[in-house]
This record gives structure tokens, sequence and C-alpha cells, in this order.
DNA sequence: ATCCGCCGGTCGATCTCTTCCACGGACCTG
DNA sequence: CAGGTCCGTGGAAGAGATCGACCGGCGGAT
């Protein structure tokens, strides 16, 4: 039962395309039984969304870099995720524990555009950064679960 | 010609299992032509594949960390990435800039399993690590581009 | 200038997949 | 046992994917 939504979540994950007729196949139910376990699990949120997969390179942002960012006035409210959300360079933004308040994870095309983000970065929340750059992605984004 | 394909580009980013149809729709184009062009970006590799989006609270994994390594003997070849690579729990890998020769994102269900996890990969790629736990996910994943 | 070939588009036919509905069995409960 | 719920199956209707035939613009070669 439990089992069977974990196959296809698994499955799912690593090909987000994959038909409700191939889902039920590898899974051994009919296509109906499928396609409402799968409507189940996107009702209860379990699946959040679909997306396809880019390759970053080729799509001309070849330069991935984490920013750590601490606030420089610690007295202020802290809702560095607001301030940030506009910058669509940034993919992620992770609340984390240690002596930086928030990693982000930052796409561009060139250094000069990072040093550009930086500085948007920097004053839009008033936050000293510090940059750590990706050299390379031996894997990403690798189903768990 | 260029822009429709980064528009295209964007929209499955967002929504990977936005149809043909409706793509025609959003970019003014025949549901043939969208066809051709997204088989063509597939087939150049800008697109990778096409995922689900899981929500790892609910999954079971409530607990995220990047995990930076660094080789306790340097003079060894540095291949870390396949000898980690069996490590389900690892989702991603990049090779970075700085002290540390690589940042590991794990998902996790509880701390216990974190520490299991951080005795496998010492013992598997022979280094040593720096956990910094994440708290909270404002956001990730955001398409850029 | 004309012809030719290529690229990228539309249109339409066909086949698959999605989606919905009716139905049936297992199980629990009063 | 009757009734309800949960999950499953099967089938029908419609929507979408996929493929081939055809067309027009554009650049290069003759």
């Amino acid at each position: 039962m439990e089992e069977i939504d974990r196959r296809i979540l698994t499955l799912l994950a690593e090909d987000g395309r994959m038909s409700f007729t191939d889902l039920g196949k590898a899974t051994g139910l009919s296509t109906s039984a499928v396609h409402q376990r799968v409507k189940r699990l996107e009702g209860r949120g379990l699946i959040k969304s679909y997306a396809a997969v880019l390759d970053y390179d080729l799509v001309g942002l070849p330069l991935t870099a984490f920013i750590s960012i601490r606030p420089i006035d610690p007295s202020q409210p802290d809702d560095s995720p607001e301030r940030l959300r506009h910058l669509t360079e940034i993919e992620s933004c992770w609340s984390v524990a240690g002596d930086e308040s928030y990693i982000l994870k930052v796409r561009v095309g060139s250094p000069a555009d990072l040093e550009d983000l930086l500085a948007r970065i920097r004053t839009a929340a008033n936050v000293s950064t510090r940059t750590t750059i990706v050299l390379s992605t031996p894997y990403e984004g690798r189903p768990v679960g």
C-alpha cells in the first residue's frame, strides 16, 4: 500500500512525465488506480509540482555560487528572504544554523554578473556576504527517498 | 526565435507537465511547432529531464543539511564524488573553491540518521566534514533564466 | 535574377493517454 | 446481516501527442 505510493514517488521524481499507463505497468496497478493515487499524492502535497530540469551551462548561466549572508545590524528584524525574493538569480534560500543566517544559491552568466548581484543583495537585505564559487557539479538534484 | 525557446524553457521549468497545446497558446505557435521546439531543446540537452518536486517533510525526510568535506590526506587522488555516489541520502555534490573541496546537500529523517550518514561519508571518502543544519527553507529550486 | 535546398512553420490524421463514471469486492461497525 | 468506506477494475469519451505531407521565406550558387 504505502509501499506502492513510495514507488510511484520515486518513479515520478526520476521521470516527471511518465504516463499513468507506464506507472501502472511499473507498479502492477491499473491505469485508473495509479491515476487516483497520483492525484491523492498531489492533493496531500507530497508532490508539490513538476518541473523541467535545465542545463544551466547551455542556457547561458554557467556560473553557480553559494552566498552566505549575515545581518549587519542584528537588531533589525530579519526578513531577508522577502527582501531578496525579487532577485531572480537566487534559485534557493535556506535558513541555517551557524555563524551565518542564510545560505543562497545563485546562477549567473559571468563573474561580472555575480559582482553586480552581490551588491544588490547587500543593499536589498543590509547584510554582509561570503561567497563560495562552484567549480563543477558532479551531480545535483538526485532523487532521494 | 531564440526568444520563444527561452519562453518555452521558462514555462516548462515552472510546470514540467504543461501540454504542447497550452505551450502553443502561451507562445503563439501551433501545437506541432512547439512540439518540434521542445524535442529539439531535449535533443540539444538544454532540457535534461523532467522531475516531480516532492515535499521532503511530508515524505519523511524533514532534516536537510549541507556537509562541506575536505580530504584528510591531500596527496590521495580526489575521487570523493564517485566514492560517495552510492549514498542515496546525498542529493547534490558540488566541487567548490575555498577551504573545503566539496559541498554536499543531504536529506535525512532525523539527527541520528545524520550522525550515521556523516560516519559513512567520512569512511567512504576519507575526509573530514563540517555540517550546517538547515532550519527552514524560505524557497528552493526557483526557476532562474 | 533564378533556382535550389534548408529551416521552420501550419494543417490534418491517427493513435495514445487522461479523465471520469459505474461497478464490485474487502473490511469495519452497529 | 445491512450499510458505509476505501480501493480497486473496466470502459467510454474526450484531449493531447506524434507523425507525415505540404508550404513559404531566405541565403547561396549558378
